[in-house]
DNA sequence: GTGATGTGCAAGTCTGGGGTTGCACATCCA
DNA sequence: TGGATGTGCAACCCCAGACTTGCACATCAC
């Protein structure tokens, strides 16, 4: 897929599907059960089956869940890709503050010694 | 996990506030500049001072920034540790759910040639 | 067919948070 | 001492999005 460009907002938009909680709840509901429709889901939930219809379209959108229509009914599912490289922007990030934080330490330390 | 009970708030706040964009424009120019006063950091985006605080403070409780004072300014500085930690319990959830995934991935096979 | 179950669409409500303006207060510098 | 610069506080505007209700449409089971 085109890592180069459309990256920064992939990584938007799944930090956005992430930030609300009852998304959250949501995933780890399909997680604990492999698969489940809406209906299923807004049973376990405080939150009518409508809003869970709208929770799922953010996270599929967000590509964190596969829906897939079988008879009647539309089976969801976690998919685990989306997470993992998000997992992984971000542990880039926090490893590129480090290395900067250090250099300016680095630097400020030189310049302490030429300052004697 | 050694990792406590107040885990879960933790994240919630971690993910809200990268969630988002001006608040991770603000950590880019923060990781960028070491140091950075809220003054100087609104000249560099579209926005107001006033809103540069509120979202400092929104990172501030997140984690993932500091101030401290200097005369009459106050200086932010980028934090990698709870960025850090995000991370890895992203990447965890991720394994937890591919590992579910196969499990039921499996049963399924099992069922299948149990039916034969 | 007919009732039961599940999904899709539309309009509507309402709270939270991103943003602003205005002013008071603290600190530096000449 | 006084003006310039930087923060803090408070009230306010505004709209995206979380959630609801109501109904039409599709599918299954009998």
């Amino acid at each position: 897929m085109a890592e180069g460009r459309g990256t920064a907002e992939a990584v938007d938009s799944i930090l956005v599907a992430l930030a609300d909680p009852t998304r959250r709840q949501l995933l780890d509901l399909l997680a604990a059960q492999g698969e489940a429709t809406a209906t299923t889901l807004a049973e376990q939930l405080p939150v009518t089956r409508q809003a869970v219809v709208k929770h799922l379209a953010v996270l599929n959108a967000a590509g964190l869940v596969t829906g897939g229509r079988i008879g009647r009914e539309v089976r969801y599912a976690v998919r685990p890709a989306a997470l993992d490289a998000t997992a992984r922007w971000m542990a880039a990030l926090a490893a590129e503050w480090d290395r900067r934080l250090a250099n300016i330490k680095h630097a400020a330390e030189a310049a302490e010694r030429d300052a004697r």
